[in-house]
DNA sequence: AGCTTTGCTATCAAATATGTAGCAAAAATT
DNA sequence: AATTTTTGCTACATATTTGATAGCAAAGCT
C-alpha cells in the first residue's frame, strides 16, 4: 500500500485531510511502536526487530520505509532515527502511556 | 483478531504492556478515525459509515465490537457514543489534529 | 582470508479488509 | 393497521496486508 500523505486520497478522506493522513500511517500495525521504540534513541534494524517481538522483517521495512517517507525517521550512522518532527509526534503520543496504565486498571476491575 | 487487552499478549508486547495494548487497539484500520467522530457527539451505524467515507460495514462492525469491549463507546439511544474513558482518549489524541496541519505543510514544501 | 553481523529480499501461507447484496427488526409515514 | 423507509447488521467472495521462514550480499571484525 502506498504511504499515505496530506492531500491524496487516504482511509478516512478521500481529499486526503492531514488528520486522517495522520491516523491512516499510525493505523498500520506497529508503526506506533515503532515510534515509541525509536524515541529511547538509534536503532538498527534488527534491535528494532528484538525490541517489536514478533515484528516480521518484511513489516518492519515497509514501516520503516512509510516513516521515512513521512520524515519522521531518517538513517543515521547510529542506525534509524527519529527527526525533529518525529520527536515532536512522539511527544504527543506520550501521555498516552499513563493514561492505558489508568485504562488498564478500570479494565481488570470491570 | 481478539480485542487487545492489557495483561494479555498483544502486538509489541507478549505481557501486554498497556501502552502496546492501547496501540494494537488504535492501530486498526478505522480506528481512530471513529473515535474522531464520535466526539462530535453520538452517531448511528449508518451515519458512521457515511463519515468514514468507504468504511466496509464487516469492518465497522468489528471495530465498534472492540471498542465496545474496550470501554471507550457504548451504545445508547442517540446510537453510538464514546464513554468517558473514551472522550479522555480523545482528548489525548486531539493535539495531533494540529501537528498533522504542520505536518502536512511540510510535506508539500520538501 | 574467514567468520559474524546487519539489512534486507523472496516466497508462500495466514489473517484482515473490502465490496456488494440483502435481510430482519424498528421506526416513521400514510 | 398496512406500507414504506431506515437501521444495524450478516454472508460471501475477492483483494490486500501481514506474518514466518529462509537466506543472501555487503560491511565489519579478527
Amino acid at each position: 500500500m502506498a504511504t499515505p500523505k496530506p492531500g491524496k486520497p487516504v482511509r478516512g478522506s478521500k481529499t486526503g485531510q492531514p488528520i486522517m493522513a495522520l491516523f491512516d500511517l499510525l493505523g498500520r500495525s506497529w508503526t506506533m511502536g515503532v515510534i515509541w521504540h525509536l524515541y529511547k534513541g538509534p536503532s538498527t534494524f534488527r534491535k528494532l526487530q528484538e525490541y517489536c517481538e514478533s515484528i516480521s522483517p518484511t513489516t518492519l521495512n515497509k514501516r520503516l520505509k512509510e516513516l521515512t517517507e513521512s520524515h519522521l525517521i531518517e538513517r543515521s550512522i547510529d542506525g534509524y532515527m527519529l527527526t525533529q518532527q518525529g520527536r515532536e509526534l512522539f511527544e504527543l503520543l506520550s501521555p498516552l502511556g499513563k493514561w492505558a496504565k489508568t485504562w488498564a486498571n478500570n479494565y481488570t476491575s470491570k
